[in-house]
DNA sequence: CCAGCCACTGCACGCGTGTGCAATTGGCTT
DNA sequence: AAGCCAATTGCACACGCGTGCAGTGGCTGG
């Protein structure tokens, strides 16, 4: 019960050992008052080195550190940020949420996770954050009503979009250029010599896959090819199995296949060769979005279109770093160009 | 400077526009006092049926809710769990964090999540998170040292390890029973008529992969099979790949290699394919561990021990919930059976 | 009819911190 | 030498909430 060696008979002693010292026993012991600890720990504030070097050695012999809960009660910021994000299933988005982490760590700042599929599940997820005060907020892949936006802006919490466009909304936004990353791949097959084009979508209202399907269709368009036949596949290994399927029977057969995302394109060449017993590519390209590393396996070695992920987290950091504080600073959108890298997956140029 | 639209003119009005209303706003409106909105969303109060419904209109009416901030500065709890993950290269644990996550989400926990590869970090990272008073703490296929672990039973934070063992600590413990199954992978390659088996071993300090490699050496030595040939791959692909290339120079040469995880065991499978244009099953056997999604797919067709992901998840959860608040509560530890899944990756018995 | 009990409510204090304001100090200018 | 200014510090008041304690009123049992 009594796991304290001994009770100082301080009148604030009772808990001392679950709470930890607060800034009253620094102060005490460096001979100081509260508010001199406080500004000690607080960037910026005047203070006398001398005197805040004292304090420290106080603090650090009580072992001393401010908590953050009743920091933020007053400051109105946590040292925390909110990552929401669509799913996991995708390993493009797990490196990503890695990647948040991490550099959000290093710069000392903790970080609230969400799952969430729908935009509803979305916006209950942001709310509760809210009320945590987190300080930003960045959402990756996933949608989010305008209403919610608006309750960030209303609580000063800028918000980023990570892969994902918006509109008319108040958020900014870091993401992939995926018209061109289409675009490019429609060159790619046309130069390639392939003649019927086809385009496994992700899920329709996301708007990567509008985008990539977009700039997909419109340079085919523009090369005079025929407009893609288009299945859904929803973002999964088993829609893009079942898409390939479906577009097998499709007349007359496509002879490349353009799919939302690796994932889709890994389904869709496994079944063309495991359950057709057909040759990719000599009887089909395949290409794929993302470039996860196993994309670049033996076993897929897929032609696709890299998203630099490092360098949309960078870029989206910065952004945060730029804003966070003021939520009326108008919404910056960046654009990062992907690269489309060759492999067996289809055919030399 | 001052972006409210107009001030009513209350002692409290300055900030109202970004921080919501207060127990006293709802109290005022409610015609009651503080204490008794207080009760009203403090369950177990005691308070009049008739008045927390007055009271709950009136919040409802204002858009209240309770400052879970504020609420944890006294209540020395914060409803958020803290979640520890060792990487999310291994497609087996952002399955796991997801899971975790969506169930923690439903029942109203916010979950804060850290990433740490070695030890150290995740001292830093779990100590950074009692500071922010989480009520629990889930650690998953990570370390940590005791002096961070009685760091958390001092703060009274239970914490539970997810896939890790833990011997001498006085935190609990959910985890596939991983000796059970490298003792029935050495079970089937000897009734497949194996007779050389070699071991890819993944981190040489995780506890996943001393009981996976103890099992199976113990059950191959009781069958009187030779010990197995040890490389390590480092839990990862390219781990796989280089251990293979290693392996396959050793003499005699092994016909049959058990890999501590599916990851390095697609490296394996894609090294001895594709570099060694050797036959899988018959060339040489490979099993997996963990049974991700991948494994199942027909480019690699793995026969692998499938850890039971949902239910280790559920009985995680379910220990929490005994477990949370008494951190006094003596250890306990779970073992999950896992289950041997027969795929193409070895031949039939 | 009264004592006693129970359910409910309000008061006031505390949780651990940031910060405007006034007070003090010391150095420098005139 | 007197006055002024900048630097530094302490006081006191928030921040938004939970909860022990002391009431208040109504009801029951005797």
């Amino acid at each position: 019960m009594n796991d304290a060696p001994f009770d100082d008979g301080g009148p604030k002693s009772r808990r001392r050992s679950v709470s930890g010292p607060t800034s009253a026993d620094v102060a005490r012991l460096a001979g100081v008052s509260r508010s001199t600890v406080s500004r000690t720990f607080t960037p910026g504030a005047s203070i006398d080195p001398v005197t805040a070097a004292r304090v420290r050695a106080a603090a650090e012999e009580l072992r001393y550190s401010v908590d953050p809960l009743a920091r933020s009660l007053i400051s109105r910021r946590s040292d925390t940020v909110g990552l929401v994000m669509g799913g996991l299933e995708n390993p493009f988005y797990p490196a990503v949420a890695a990647g948040f982490m991490e550099r959000l760590q290093q710069r000392d700042l903790r970080v609230m996770c969400h799952v969430a599929a729908d935009i509803e599940a979305v916006a209950d997820g942001v709310r509760a954050m809210l009320r945590y005060r987190v300080d930003a907020l960045i959402v990756t892949a996933s949608g989010m009503s305008n209403a919610a936006v608006d309750d960030c802006r209303r609580a000063g919490v800028t918000v980023i979009f990570f892969n994902r466009a918006v509109t008319l909304s108040a958020a900014s936004s870091v993401q992939t250029d995926n018209v061109a990353g289409g675009r490019a791949v429609a060159d790619h097959l046309a130069a390639c010599g392939y003649a019927r084009p086809a385009y496994v979508a992700g899920l329709a209202n996301a708007s990567t896959n509008r985008d990539r399907q977009a700039g997909f269709t419109d340079r085919l368009a523009e090369r005079r090819l025929p407009a893609p036949r288009v299945e859904s596949g929803g973002y999964t290994y088993e829609g893009g199995c079942d898409a390939a399927t479906r577009l097998l029977r499709t007349k007359p057969r496509p002879d490349a296949i353009f799919c939302a995302n690796d994932i889709m394109a890994m389904g869709v060449l496994d079944t063309l060769r495991h359950a057709h017993g057909l040759s990719v590519p000599d009887d089909m390209a395949v290409v794929g979005f993302d470039d996860v590393p196993m994309a670049g396996w033996p076993s897929f070695d897929l032609t696709t279109v890299r998203q630099r992920r490092n360098r949309m987290i960078e870029v989206t950091l910065d952004l945060l770093d730029d804003l966070r504080g003021d939520a009326e600073a108008p919404p910056v959108h960046r654009l990062i160009p992907g690269r489309l890298i060759l492999r067996s997956s289809t055919r030399s140029p």
